[in-house]
DNA sequence: GTTCTAGAAC
DNA sequence: GTTCTAGAAC
């Protein structure tokens, strides 16, 4: 057969579609289902204006229709009507009934990871055939967590992707308040859980659409539930999946799970966060004091900002001051700066927050040192200024990466030249020790 | 971003 | 001989 060509190609917009969750074997009311779905959707959207993708919700359930039709109504506001639709239909068949392709599809899976438990998966099972529970096993040999999302690859030579353009569904452990089936929850738990899957679908969407890799949380450290029981069993063998490598060049993506699921993280590591950023410690503090406040919302650098981000920049330092404020608390000697590095490293936009002492052992070469009294930083007024007159942001890149490697120079004094990176610690010492 | 290490600098 | 840097690998 002759390769079709790609005959409904005009748009490349990313679908996700995905059916109304827990509300058929998990028997959760729907009323409250639409809700909690409406409401995720709703904060994604507005955090999300990019214009790549849209959200479909198919289903044959009428009643979940509707449902989820009036909620939509009554809490959309003014979002564009074709980033979330609500159609009837089947998943699977969604370019051949309506026309719309959608390269990713959300179907629930129990916590064990099995697929012959529901209409939808039975359904996936049947069409990509045998061998696609092997995969699921292999990706996630371990039990799920109720909340979490599985993506797995559909097979390039099933119908599932030849003709429906289907590239990936998202598993998603969904909570069960059937008392028939296995690990019930009661309502109240069962809503938690419903906002986590719904979020993490979201999450899981967002990674797979940019290009990433999701990577579903699959040791708990948190207080949800763990599946025990399965774990325990003698069946299970001692195989445990490695946590997944950050792929390709991974190191660049450390920042993506604060974003994606700062509630997964120890105190120890993220201090706070909110609907519109995280604030973490850094791992390799520079100084006594060294804090990245990072936007939620998927942003890869300084040079994706526009003037409409602002408003974005000034609650970030609107964040930094707070917390500059609280450690000068602690310690009033402590001088801070915040602001950017002309260019990054790590991608997902970050604004240091950085005590000047510069005593830390982690500070241990020129480019280290350079990054942060050069003009390789960039104070976040100046951004703000930038912003403000230009609309947008281009550094030079070869002009800062020399920079980097410029002569290292005391950002106190006027001390210049210093030979070696131990001989400016010893230098920063007694700026210290000074008065 | 860090770690590792060859070889430059001392 | 030891210290330190710089570049590759991850």
């Amino acid at each position: 057969m002759d390769k079709r060509p790609n005959d409904i190609q005009q748009t490349s917009i990313i679908r996700l579609g995905f059916p109304s969750i827990s509300t058929s074997f998990g028997e959760f009311p729907i009323d409250i289902a639409a809700e909690i779905g409406c409401e995720v959707i709703k904060e994604f959207l507005n955090l999300h204006n990019e214009t790549d993708f849209e959200l479909i919700l198919i289903d044959n359930d009428t009643k979940a229709l509707n449902a989820f039709e009036s909620k939509w109504k009554e809490i959309k506001n003014d979002l564009d009507d074709l980033k979330f639709q609500i159609k009837n239909g089947n998943l699977l068949q969604i370019k051949d009934e309506l026309g719309i392709e959608c390269r990713y599809i959300v179907a629930e899976i129990t916590w064990r990871m099995k697929l012959n438990t529901n209409h939808l998966s039975k359904q996936i099972l049947n069409t990509v055939g045998s061998k696609f529970p092997e995969e699921v096993k292999r990706l996630y040999p371990n039990p799920g967590i109720v909340g979490e999302s599985y993506p797995v690859s559909i097979p390039k030579d099933s119908i599932l992707h030849t003709d429906e353009g289907i590239e990936q569904v998202i598993f998603v452990v969904s909570p069960n308040m059937n008392p028939s089936r296995s690990n019930p929850v009661s309502f109240n738990e069962a809503k938690d859980l419903l906002k986590k899957t719904y979020n993490s679908m979201m999450n899981a969407f967002l990674e797979l659409k940019n290009g990433r890799e999701y990577y579903p949380v699959t040791i708990k450290k948190g207080n949800l539930q763990v599946n025990k029981p399965f774990s325990t069993s003698s069946s299970q063998s001692s195989l445990k999946r490695p946590l997944p490598k950050l792929g390709g060049g991974g190191w660049a993506n450390v920042l993506f799970p604060y974003c994606q699921q700062p509630e997964i993280f120890p105190k120890s590591e993220v201090y706070c966060y909110d609907d519109e950023s995280v604030i973490i410690y850094d791992k390799y503090p520079k100084a006594k004091k060294h804090l990245l406040v990072i936007p939620r919302k998927h942003i890869d650098n300084i040079e994706e900002l526009k003037k409409k981000d602002l408003e974005l920049i000034r609650k970030l330092k609107e964040k930094g001051q707070e917390m500059i404020k609280k450690m000068k608390q602690d310690n009033p000697k402590l001088d801070f700066r915040m602001g950017f590095h002309a260019i990054q490293s790590l991608k997902q936009l970050h604004m240091h927050v950085i005590s000047q002492d510069f005593i830390s052992p982690n500070l241990k070469n020129k480019k280290h040192w350079n990054s942060f009294t050069t003009e390789f930083f960039k104070d976040v007024e100046e951004i703000e200024k930038i912003l403000e007159e230009q609309g947008f942001i281009k550094f030079d890149k070869a002009y800062y990466e020399n920079l980097l490697k410029s002569s290292v120079n005391c950002h106190l004094c006027n001390m210049k030249s210093i030979k070696n990176i131990p001989n400016l610690k010893e230098h920063l010492k007694d700026h210290w020790n000074e008065d």
